[in-house]
DNA sequence: ATGGTTGGTTCCCAA
């Protein structure tokens, strides 16, 4: 089973991209970040049209998650738990970034979709970041998907959490790692949290297949950062032990990004024993 | 250190 992580950065500008993806790639599953829709703005009948199923949990203008998948998608849940004032006011959180559903080939597999807040600009009051900023409502929500992870485990059955996760796990990961020290993206806080989430015993996919620096998944839009391959590798694969037993390769697609009007983005793909 | 680009709730914000 091939399956891709891709953050589209909106839908609607991304919908010629996104349709050539999914009829020439032609993943089994698909798990989009940014689509930055509502779900009843969202283009449906151009992805159905191709024979796939869609789940989407929205939002106007910002964020936005969706499943696509050649399998029925069962189960589906929408959000995460313990959004009881957790938003960066304070409020409910009614940011649209976590969707789940369960695919079935010769085992079922739980999919977690996940677009992690960015968590710029950084706020820090001394070594606490100031509660209601950004960074803060970054990391708070990390803890809320490492509580969403240990649950999961529990059951002992094949899962992945997938998406964008706004992190860069080490220095290599990064062409100017420097450049990123004091940013949300690579500060100790936020890459500790990461590795809280790996130390539960999950894997991360490309890590386990591919060693060494030079592989990323975004270049800003800005400073000419795809001609200089000045990326950062933020998308990523978490897989449950009983995944990881399944895991055949990881691979980015690298390639997306030289097309017209990309993402800033590139897909990044598992293949899995399922 | 700065500036640069893209998408969307567009004359500003988020990334």
């Amino acid at each position: 089973m091939q399956i891709a992580t891709f953050n589209i950065n909106g839908v609607k500008a991304r919908l010629p991209i996104l349709i050539d993806w999914l009829r020439d790639a032609a993943p089994d599953v698909a798990i989009l970040q940014e689509i930055k829709s509502e779900d009843a703005a969202f283009p449906r009948e151009a992805i159905e049209d191709l024979g796939y199923n869609l789940e989407t949990h929205g939002q106007k203008g910002f964020n936005g998650v969706a499943l696509i998948s050649k399998l029925p998608l069962e189960d589906v849940t929408r959000g995460l738990d313990g959004a009881e004032g957790a938003g960066p006011k304070g409020e409910d959180d009614i940011q649209a970034r976590y969707i789940e559903a369960t695919v079935v080939g010769k085992t079922a597999l739980r999919i977690c979709g996940l677009y992690l807040p960015n968590g710029n600009p950084v706020e820090m009051d001394g070594d606490t970041p100031v509660p209601g900023g950004k960074y803060d409502y970054k990391l708070k929500w990390m803890e809320r998907l490492r509580h969403r992870a240990q649950e999961l485990l529990k059951e002992e059955q094949p899962f992945l959490m997938a998406g964008d996760y706004n992190i860069i796990p080490q220095a290599e990961d990064a062409k100017r790692p420097d450049a990123w020290r004091e940013d949300a993206l690579f500060r100790p806080e936020s890459r500790a949290a990461f590795r809280r989430l790996l130390n539960l015993g999950l894997t991360e996919a490309f890590r386990a297949r591919v060693r060494g620096p030079g592989h990323y998944s975004f270049w800003d839009y800005q400073a000419g950062a795809w001609n200089r391959d000045d990326g950062i590798r933020i998308d990523h694969f978490l897989l449950s032990p009983q995944c990881a037993d399944l895991l055949r390769d990881c691979r980015i697609e690298k390639d997306m990004r030289a097309q017209d009007k990309p993402s800033d983005h590139v897909p990044v793909w598992v293949d899995l024993d399922i």
